[in-house]
DNA sequence: CTGTTAGCGCATTCAC
DNA sequence: GTGAATGCGCTAACAG
């Protein structure tokens, strides 16, 4: 195999300047057709790939992007998407990357307006969103959309818009396997409680209620569907979330495990630890702290992760490759894996720098 | 944070050339003490990186490596290890990487031999190892560091070597991990086979011995080692697996699950299934086509997995980074995660351009 | 439209 | 030892 020509090589073989090549390549326009032509056929015969390096080098072009997600804490769902969008800008330093960080209560629909609000004030070159009110961020959208300015989604798609790439997980699927592995825990010996949060102003998010469905789906599969149980939680009324739980418990005392929908898998776990229920088994969603904790000692079976930081990373990765080639990507929407965790692989899933 | 200063600006800071800063930078000598230390000064106030890409496109030179390792079809392991490295080659074309295949037989010993033979008559920059047989590998690598060829593992470390990169699981923790959801499945009712392979002329690789010890531990664990079984079975003679198998099972009558300690499960899933005895619960190792097969049917219930595409990714990478700066980095071995996989997260594993 | 040219930041000559 | 000069491959700016 041959060595691979270089732009001016290629510029020689077509009768052309290394500029025209240069604008074929990259469909810059201001090209004849009749060159355009001469270069595409040459191009055509060789594989060309163009050297990100020099291309790298020669872009000296800064790009302003805006990040925004729910409050992006350490050791939380959205802190590794952080960390992971973070460890991009990092590692794409030779590019000047200046990033701009907003975020919102995900629980609290007045706060995400109030910081979609902040964003039609900025002009960046692209925004990260984390989202996770549906309607609202579809309005959102539409805003940036007449502004001609990009976005990616991280961790959720939302239908109506058009995001230059997004990076997610199949909900569903994951509902599916959470639902199986609960089904290999309990064994037809009682019933499931699904778990979900309370919102201020707005129904579950569009991952959640997908969540939801899988379970749905799989334990009718089993023809199992009156073993599920469906509840809900808040996230900050400790006080109200047990008196909840044990009128649940004194109704179905028959419980013998439990689904939370969402990363708040720990509140669950430690409310039926005070209660002394540590026979129900529990599973929920997200290598947190807090539920990694649970999960060392056990009270949480398993944890269903979607791989937060590479999301985050790549989210970074396709935003700048937007921007530099002005292409997308046919497949919008990039699936991550749905990783199962337990005690024992844990300590290679949790701080791994191998995963990105 | 200001921006961050070139090689230039950092020579005008310290009062000396660029030339002498990156003699500092790389430490490569010929820089008087005096002169080394205002550069340092200098460096000490401020963060400088390298720019990766300036640096790629001025070290314009190629390098020859060599891969040895077991053979890679298409759909097995060692497939997917080539894989990882072709990709990585791709990704780095950049560079100009020259890459030379030897491949040998895993389960002889005497084609692992000659394969090393051939090692000895090359003379590359650096080679890749996926390394089997313990004794023949610490004598290969034994020469290979007479001659100052430095070596990168794949999937195993192999103890008294001194390799510039290992990438690998912790193979103990599979074990565990894989005798810990045996038990789930199997639930105390009956007893498990671990199943080996028969090799030729050696005993079983070190990473099998690791897995079969964090069974052990794990059932130990338990109180429940007098539920493990130990048998073997042949990559190519079905007619003498057929014969063990049933006598094994008239043996055993309360045999409720199987491990396989490597990728051959596929093997025994379609012995059992011959037997008409999926009624056993099935585990093994590795995402190979044939497995998949069968984890599509549930006629194997989970298949531990390891990365092996990022390990072949990542040891291309750690190979052309050593020989680009020399550098050894303190922790040799690399661990990967441990990934559960089940018909439900299949897809997402299964050719994910996302997984790298 | 099109060709020419001047860098980008770093590594490597090669004189001094 | 040391600095100045050159080039890597690509892109952007500019003159025509």
């Amino acid at each position: 195999m041959a060595r691979q020509l270089k732009v001016k090589e290629i510029a020689e073989r077509a009768g052309v300047s290394a500029g025209t090549v240069d604008r074929v390549l990259h469909n810059r326009g201001k090209v004849s057709e009749e060159k355009r032509i001469a270069v595409e056929r040459v191009l055509g015969e060789i594989k060309y790939k163009t050297n990100i390096h020099s291309s790298a080098i020669s872009l000296r072009k800064g790009y302003r992007l805006v990040v925004c997600t729910p409050t992006a804490l350490k050791g939380e769902y959205w802190g590794a998407v952080k960390r992971g969008i973070e460890q991009a800008v990092d590692e794409y330093s030779d590019i000047d990357i200046h990033c701009t960080w907003i975020s919102y209560d995900q629980f609290d629909i007045q706060s995400c307006l109030k910081a979609f609000a902040q964003l039609d004030e900025l002009d960046p070159d692209c925004i990260l969103i984390g989202p996770t009110f549906e309607k609202e961020t579809q309005e959102l959208c539409a805003r940036l959309d007449a502004r001609a300015i990009p976005y990616v989604f991280v961790d959720a798609m939302i239908e109506g818009t058009r995001p230059v790439a997004v990076f997610s997980c199949d909900q569903k699927r994951s509902g599916n396997l959470i639902g199986a592995l609960m089904s290999h825990f309990i064994l037809q010996e009682g019933k499931v409680v699904v778990f979900n949060i309370d919102r201020k102003g707005n129904a579950h998010s569009q991952n959640t209620r997908e969540r939801i469905m899988g379970v749905d789906e799989y334990f009718r599969f089993r023809g199992m569907e009156s073993k599920l149980i469906k509840s809900s939680f808040s996230v900050d009324d400790m006080e109200g979330n047990r008196k909840r739980m044990v009128s649940l418990l004194a109704e179905h005392p028959d419980i013998k495990g439990a689904l939370v929908m969402n990363s708040r898998g720990h509140i669950i776990a430690e409310l039926l630890d005070s209660l002394g229920r540590g026979d129900i088994k529990l599973s929920c969603f997200d290598l947190t702290d807090k539920n990694i904790e649970y999960l060392k000692t056990w009270k949480i079976g398993a944890l269903i992760c979607q791989r937060p930081e590479l999301q985050g990373f790549k989210a970074l990765q396709a935003a700048i490759s937007y921007l530099i080639y002005k292409k997308r990507d046919n497949d919008v929407i990039k699936y991550m894996p749905i990783d199962i965790i337990v005690p024992f692989n844990l300590p290679y899933y949790k701080d791994n720098i191998q995963n990105l």
